[in-house]
DNA sequence: GTTACTCCATACACTAATGTATGTTTTAAG
DNA sequence: CTTAAAACATACATTAGTGTATGGAGTAAC
């Protein structure tokens, strides 16, 4: 029961039908803490789901528990991996910057179900010491991540980081505050390019 | 079962010892949802923390969901009570600013309790229509609240709305990140003034 | 084909939680 | 002091969920 499964001996393709896999049954909690945070988190519900009975269940994972955890460490390793994908390719900063809260704001609101996941993530890092780890960890990856974007917008090492946690922090509170709300991409859109016009007037200028 | 109790003939004082109100099941409930969410309030939990037992939850509250329900309005009733106290009492648009902020921000991450409350609110919004339909009552409370001060920072409606709306979002991020986590008052501060400059830079020159 | 292993089903025990029905104490009123 | 209602206790029924032990079907290797 360690961290890679037993090397299927041929290879076994999704089509084969009713051999889950060990992401099966993680894609599918997905689907139920987005839909209700850990606490919906059912073994039950998720065999019904699959098809399959909880004998399944206990011969993929340890128990609950351990579903929980992988499912937070594959959440993690996700989200750490996806930073790759946002580095800037290139091009003056306001383009960039656009960019990046475009992604951030414009696009994590189409992708309903990514974004409820973190946000019960968040949540349930609230009352779980190891989800806390996770999430400030991926946290600060991100915040890290932007400072490479705002040090062409000032000198300050400091004023860097104050800069891109602001707008880090912004990004967040749109995503709890206009999510699933009436007319929210249309708000979405303004809080995006407001944030755009702050940072972008905030270059060292005082 | 409506709203008020049902007319206690003589007074009842608290000290009274073992008579308990629906208040005080509410603020046993409180300390629960700050805990571990919605999903952490059993009655069971709050009759032995309350020294009783499950019968006389049942008679102050009908069923679970009676509990619940109260306990939402309860919290709507007070969020928007206590906008009063938010007014600003007068003086320059930047004393009035950094007001708001701190009572936002440094002051909300004291209130640990009040904080928790909120998020845990916000997180059973996400699947309970109830609570969104409160959740949003006081959030759009709590924009046009601020609308009044930036108004002085501009004369654009739209970007007056645009601005508080940003305040916001930014300092419910900043609650959602921030809390809890090492070194937070100290962020918390650094972002509570970046705000307020941020704010103040947004003045009609553009 | 039989052996061993993987993957899932079945059946049972156990716990925790809600709700309900009814009994018991406390309190205020007459 | 008696009484009626309020506030709580007790006991039971029910449900939902976890975990475990064991059985069974399928598959690859020899």
């Amino acid at each position: 029961m360690t961290d890679a499964r037993p090397q299927t001996p041929s290879r076994r393709k999704a089509s084969d039908r009713a051999q889950l896999t060990c992401d099966d049954w993680l894609d599918a909690a997905a689907g139920e803490v987005a839909a209700g945070g850990f606490s919906n988190l059912r073994v039950l519900t998720l065999a019904k789901k699959l098809g399959v009975t909880r004998g399944s269940f206990y011969w993929h994972f340890k128990d609950h528990e351990d579903l929980v955890v992988r499912f937070l460490n594959r959440w993690r390793d996700r989200r750490l991996h996806e930073l790759q994908y946002w580095k800037p390719k290139g091009g003056d900063v306001e383009t960039e910057l656009r960019q990046i809260l475009e992604l951030l704001l414009t696009d994590a609101s189409r992708n309903i179900r990514r974004l409820q996941v973190e946000l019960a993530v968040r949540d349930f890092a609230r009352r779980n010491d190891y989800a806390a780890e996770l999430v400030t960890e991926v946290d600060e990856a991100r915040i890290n991540q932007n400072c490479e974007l705002y040090e062409r917008l000032s000198s300050d090492p400091q004023r860097i980081r104050d800069l891109s946690l602001l707008m880090y922090v912004a990004t967040i509170g749109s995503q709890v505050v206009l999510t699933g709300k009436k007319g929210d991409a249309e708000t979405i859109r303004r809080v995006e390019d407001l944030m755009a016009r702050l940072a972008l007037g905030q270059r060292d200028d005082d």
